[in-house]
DNA sequence: TCACAAGTGGAATATTTATTCAAAATAGAA
DNA sequence: TTCTATTTTGAATAAATATTCCACTTGTGA
């Protein structure tokens, strides 16, 4: 590891902008190969965070060493140290806001408004990743799957049952025919003899995935039911009982979890499906 | 470099999705620690794609051989060639994604992403709307009523009953005492015998207003219980007849409303709460 | 309960990777 | 040109990292 003194040297560019400054501010002064390393290094900013100095070196045309220099000459230590600043721009758009949460939790102890900074922070982050990471198709082909369906039977226990009883209300009020499955036990198994082939099941469960809604699903998916699962990982079990999985990454505060993300997704399918509705009963 | 090979090798996955799929096929047969493994590479695939093996086997709690063979279970040659996997996904997406971006506003269609992401994009506005705007004194106010309440009656409809369930739910397993309030008309009515003087009622209504909830929210009130109300004005009929009022302006798109904002302050308050509560019942 | 298979931990090893250093090359000044 | 100060090179070395291997543990079916 490298030495302490480092965290203190004012020296060294903490951000990749600062690094950015540094070497153009010292690239007047560079000699040829250093400059040749410079130029490479802000053309190519993702290959020094991922590559090897070997590797890089010859991409830049230059001597591994010369690599070990350059990151020298900008005040580290060397090459891995310089690489870490790369690494974190890749990292990118979430150091903003781990920025700002460690900002909130130095600033205090468990205040009511540090709480709902907290949980604020976290879910705008994990609204960009939803929006980076949703997969399209899966959401288009759940949307043409609610859009075809007779009826749409909703399942979600616990957690998630804030979740179905929004689509119920806001799909129902689109016009849209659903059914809300609640109760447990034998009472949510006799449900299933009115699940019919042209309906769909949207199904959600969290972990700790209830059994119950997951076994219900697996029934309904083998009797050729279309089933939409909204969850939180690929691991869940409803993924492999299901024609379509939704996964949704939740904010989370210490060991609670908020329902911000999860409730956009779901708004947003509720819309898509009763636009799409709405014209195919136009026509 | 590894073997040749491994490029025409079909049993290697060659990018995130099908490696998330392979792992999602394989998580079954897999041992305790693989899916110890298989877990934490899926929640932080960052991690996996800038870490050594040592550094990411200690946050996951395995060994560093654990990893080795979990690259290996999922036919990679070992760890360094699966890390390339997870390496090219955080390359990929950052241009993707401001790619994606902008094409979807370009478009301007009303495509599932681009319904999504207008959603995504007005709840962080309203996030930071809500934290900019909240009015800490009533949160603070509103947490001590229900942190002093004997039990929390919880009453809300329509668009407000999954935030209302939400809170029943959360709650609930931090071990307060609540009471869940449903149906409509009279046998809503008849609730009201079993609100004390000590309990508190939690209520919630946004625009356009359901007249039962006003009047029962009215009729506790005049009988000296807490209310609490959390509604989209202060102009709220609701707003007369409660001991605190928190506003929140939830996000929309068109005539639609997500319920991001109002879930992210919903569960800051249980959270809260159930610290406090924490904190009172252990002195 | 036993025997056997499967899985795991952690030290030992092999490999890769960063860094150093001294010799060689280059550029600049007189 | 010659001398000196810089810069570069690339092999040598040190550090780190991934991987293997085997003793040990855990689980399983007879």
């Amino acid at each position: 590891m490298t030495e302490n003194l480092n965290v203190i040297n004012p020296d060294i560019p903490s951000d990749y902008e600062s690094l950015k400054a540094r070497i153009s501010t010292l690239s007047d002064s560079m000699p040829k190969r250093l400059l040749q390393c410079a130029r490479y290094a802000l053309a190519n900013p993702d290959r020094i965070a991922l590559g090897t100095t070997a590797e890089i070196a010859s991409a830049a045309g230059v001597q591994p060493s010369t690599l070990v220099r350059f990151a020298q000459t900008l005040g580290f230590d060397g090459f891995s140290q310089m690489q870490q600043i790369f690494q974190g721009q890749l990292v990118g758009r979430n150091s903003e806001y781990t920025e700002r949460l460690t900002k909130i939790r130095e600033s205090g102890a468990n205040t009511p408004g540090s709480i709902l900074s907290s949980f604020a922070e976290r879910s705008k982050q994990s609204l960009d990743e939803l929006v980076r990471q949703i997969d399209t198709n899966a959401m288009q082909s759940a949307i043409d799957m609610l859009t075809g369906a007779e009826t749409i039977h909703l399942l979600g226990l616990r957690r998630a049952y804030p979740v179905v009883s929004y689509l119920h209300y806001t799909l129902g009020k689109m016009g849209v025919h659903t059914n809300l499955l609640e109760g447990t036990g034998g009472i949510l198994e006799e449900r299933l003899q009115f699940i019919s082939e042209k309906d769909a099941l949207f199904v959600s469960t969290f972990s700790p995935y209830s059994p119950e809604v997951v076994e219900l699903a697996s029934k309904a998916f083998g009797r050729g039911v279309s089933v939409i699962a909204l969850t939180d990982s690929v691991l869940s079990p409803i993924a492999r009982v299901s024609s379509t999985v939704l996964e949704v990454n939740e904010a989370e505060h210490g060991a609670f979890r908020s329902l911000s993300t999860t409730m956009c997704l779901a708004t947003s399918i509720a819309v898509a499906v009763g636009d799409a509705r709405k014209w195919t009963s136009l026509s």
